[in-house]
DNA sequence: ACCAATGGTAACAAGTTGGTAAAATCTGAT
DNA sequence: ATCAGATTTTACCAACTTGTTACCATTGGT
């Protein structure tokens, strides 16, 4: 039995959607206001939220935005709005799909069995997710998707590092391979650049949990 | 960059889309007849599918199952008809999403995200508005809408950025993409442009926001 | 506890790069 | 041919990056 919550202040249209719903083996739980279905998502665990976008004490948006913070759950949001700036508010959010008020019922259920279909294939959390991404044609890295300003230097060290994750490198590996550090360098300049690395990528620089030192074989990288 | 296939029998419509899409980094390959469509999902791995219901010697639901035997591609199917039955129809074979037609190239942007994101475990890739739009025909570029006077050359390195927004680009490279440049040109001749650039189309031109420096590299467009 | 080896980093120095004013050159319209 | 505006070169400066050194802190072995 799939179990949906929904929010939405119109009862009457609740109970029509719920009772349809209901003949197709899907249980629908209404919450007339955003603070109680907010509540009820804490606590109970639905397969999936749909919800209105014009609500009473909150704006729909918002509700969307707090049930992002902490939850993948799929959402469906129906409104009697249609222009693009609300839609694409709504996908900015972390929506699933869209409906234009009034659809019809049957156009929901093809909508909640082909976003299910998709998402109950995904065990959730499989793939650990990188902290560190790099991209040498827009010569960005980002931290959990976060810009960090490098220098180039800094820039291809860390291209380096990253492309080698997990990995010990010597310092004399990194110097061979890093094009923008001079390889006539003494080993010990690695430090110092490794040094302005940390300030620019660990939260306590003087503990490091991203680029460690290994005493006397090199440093690496822990990218998850 | 996102690799998408389109089995669309209306080229210029198909053309529309994959130009509007490859702003927003999107690459859309378009296959006007099934039979093509369908050999090259065989070959090529494509990201998504858009698959436009009313084709020519197949029926676009045939091309749809045929697609679904062997392959889990989220498949977007796009309409002129919009009865249920038709709905209906598409999500039982498999189909993602449905979006008659007409509909807005901004909301086909949307869903494929949303679908991606679900399916990829892309991260929610924020779709910003760009700030800089740029027309060859025209020869114009709005920054929010507003025309931006440029000379010959400051527009075709400005058209140049903005497609290329967000890729590190070098002064050689600026120059053999930009015809109003002498190509005999010396690369610090860039810099002079991408100074007076600057002065028109920066908030404040001594901390540029969106053609930023990469010392050593070149420059890039930020344009979100 | 001591010591030697190693890593961390502040401070400095040198070299490089980008910004830009001003002059020179080019180009196209009249 | 002339002129105005656009483009390119030049030259200089300021800012930034990188590398070295020196000194301190930490580690691990005895």
């Amino acid at each position: 039995m799939i179990q949906i919550a929904m929010i939405e202040d119109d009862t009457e249209m609740a109970e029509l959607i719920g009772e349809f719903l209901a003949k197709h083996n899907i249980q629908v739980t209404n919450y007339d206001t955003p603070s109680l279905g907010l509540s009820a998502l804490k606590v109970k665990s639905f397969d999936l939220l749909i919800l209105d976008l014009s609500l009473p004490d909150m704006d729909g948006l918002e509700v969307c935005r707090l049930v992002r913070q902490s939850s993948d759950i799929p959402i469906i949001i129906s409104s009697a709005r249609s222009d693009m700036s609300d839609k694409n508010a709504c996908f900015y959010m972390g929506a699933d799909d869209y409906m234009p008020k009034p659809y019809e019922s049957q156009e929901l259920l093809l909508r909640i069995h082909s976003i299910l279909r998709r998402y109950k294939k995904e065990p959730i959390e499989v793939t650990k997710k990188e902290i560190f991404e790099c991209s040498v044609e827009r010569q960005e890295v980002r931290k959990n998707g976060e810009l960090i300003y490098l220098t180039n230097a800094e820039f291809e060290i860390m291209a380096y590092f990253i492309k080698r994750s997990g990995f010990a490198l010597s310092r004399e590996e990194i110097i061979t391979n890093v094009d923008s550090i001079n390889y006539e360098s003494s080993v010990k300049s690695i430090d110092v650049m490794i040094g302005r690395l940390r300030l620019k990528i660990e939260e306590d620089p003087k503990k490091p949990h991203h680029i460690i030192s290994l005493r006397g074989i090199g440093y690496k990288l822990i990218n998850e």
